[in-house]
DNA sequence: ACCATGAACTTTATCCATAAAAAACAACTT
DNA sequence: AAGTTGTTTTTTATGGATAAAGTTCATGGT
């Protein structure tokens, strides 16, 4: 049976509306909460229907406005608000990263199920998106081989970042002067300066800044191949950050610094210096994916 | 039920064998013919059940030997030795070639599955896969949004074709003489030189020699993501000029030229030259994509 | 005429079942 | 001991069913 994570999670969402405040006086319409949550009204129905029946929202002649208190145990549990690929995708690159899952051993999609509770067709879907990783190749009527998280990879992958960041860097800092973009990266590179001095507190926030970074650089000259193979990159950052917490301050704020002249280069339109900077954070984005690949070819996969 | 398309396959294969006179005297034993044929055991015995059952083989004391004469209804229709998967992936690419189905149109998984009389899972798995083509884009609990086979998307592919190639050209030119890849490269040439001798009627044979051509450029550097990248080109290739035949014999003799003057270049090992030359093959290649494509875009999408 | 709600209909996400194909195991032969 | 064939077990490819979510149609109020 399909899950009801998209009920679910928009449940959550209009409850913590309903608890901070956010909707006061008369609720809005079925169409704009809609709207707002980005779901269809059949979901919304269900969670005002929900709603009402727990008498979070009064009903009276066809008018809602917001009922009694919202608890803590309203709220339905985080682990039931995410659909059964997007698990499937977590525990798979739980099961690759932190296990000691050796390149070239095949996967088998029953098994894989058997031990996340789904079922195998799930298994495979998720399998298919995921080949386009590289880490994976399916070999028909037989099943999957698991190529491995390898230095080998990381050093593929590397190689056509460099190629596709400077493709975009110089094609960015040939903008016209007027182009909306400049001010972004103004307003990105604030953004930078303001973490950077909230660094004790804030190191984690850099993930996200980074992204919006790379993702400023190729909107100057979008290229749908670039923009998937970035994907990809924020992908394996993404999980392979949360197994690899080691060090992350001091890296990540040797990133902003790196990120800084790099926006600094672009901003002089000077090609060559916009080439070394962006050649120097991405060497050093590399040795930090290959310094922890380490751990994982080596043994202490459990630290 | 999942087809029986192994068999039936290996089955035809069998009875070609047989026919030509590739197996005469004592059959190979099932292992050997399992290597052969790239099927597992369980397939061979089952075709050999089968050929014994119609008195093609003779099985005497567990020796196995050619039998009555294979006739051309002993073999199973082609259309029965292809899966599922595959005629999807036919059927697909033929309506959307084919068709007049406009860039933003979306897709939908029940009416696919209908119109190509398969399950939804089936239609699924293969928009999946296609989706990293960049002409699909998943819009979950929602559908899939086509975005069509146009101008900007031929653009954007050889950008990124001419970035790779270049690359990998370069880096073929800076191997050590004495790398087999060169004795390759020499074999292809004179390949191409035949070809053009007897362009006249053999003009089809082009397109695997092209493939060739580009595989063994990217063999002298590695890079999963440019070979993937690659698989791309071919599919793109190789189903659009199912549906364009038109000037194909001037079209591939003219790639041909490219072709040798591209070798040439690389043997040469200038890098400038190497760089003209494969420039000048790509662009002439982007040029009848794109000439194509106008046929697609304008209305006479029937022709 | 527009916007809101209600109800019916369509499509996606997900599980389950099963024949075909592969793999593993067992017994035999030289 | 290595290679054959026979048998059993496991896994993949494919179809089918169904609740949840999305979409369309219908009705009613301003």
């Amino acid at each position: 049976m399909r899950t009801d994570t998209v009920y679910k999670k928009a449940f959550n969402r209009v409850a913590s509306m309903l608890r901070d405040g956010q909707l006061t006086g008369e609720l809005p319409s079925e169409n704009e909460l809609r709207r707002k949550m980005g779901v269809s009204r059949t979901t919304v129905r269900k969670v005002l229907g929900e709603l009402a029946h727990r008498d979070l929202i009064a009903e009276r002649s066809g008018v809602r406005t917001a009922g009694r208190a919202v608890e803590d145990s309203d709220y339905y549990p985080d682990a039931e608000t995410t659909s059964r690929a997007k698990h499937v995708e977590q525990q798979f690159m739980e099961w690759m990263l932190r296990g000691d899952t050796r390149p070239g051993t095949s996967i088998n999609e029953l098994e894989l199920a058997r031990q996340f509770g789904v079922a195998t067709n799930g298994i495979r879907e998720f399998l298919i998106r995921f080949s386009r990783f590289g880490l994976l190749e399916k070999r028909p009527n037989t099943g999957w081989l698991f190529k491995g998280f390898t230095e080998d990879f990381a050093l593929e992958l590397f190689e056509i970042r460099v190629m596709f960041e400077l493709r975009s860097a110089h094609l960015f800092s040939r903008q016209p002067d007027t182009s909306p973009l400049w001010e972004k990266l103004g307003v990105l590179k604030s953004a930078h300066t303001e973490l950077l001095k909230q660094i004790e507190s804030r190191f984690h926030d850099f993930s996200s800044l980074d992204n919006r970074f790379h993702r400023l650089i190729n909107e100057a000259s979008p290229n749908r191949f670039i923009d998937d193979f970035y994907d990809i990159i924020s992908f394996i950052f993404h999980y392979h950050y949360q197994w690899n917490k080691h060090d992350e301050k001091q890296r990540n704020q040797a990133a902003i610094l790196e990120h800084l002249a790099y926006i600094d280069a672009l901003e002089s339109r000077d090609s060559e210096r916009i080439e070394r900077a962006c050649r120097a954070h991405l060497a050093s984005a590399r040795e930090t994916l290959m310094r922890s690949l380490i751990v994982f070819d080596g043994m202490d996969t459990n630290a």
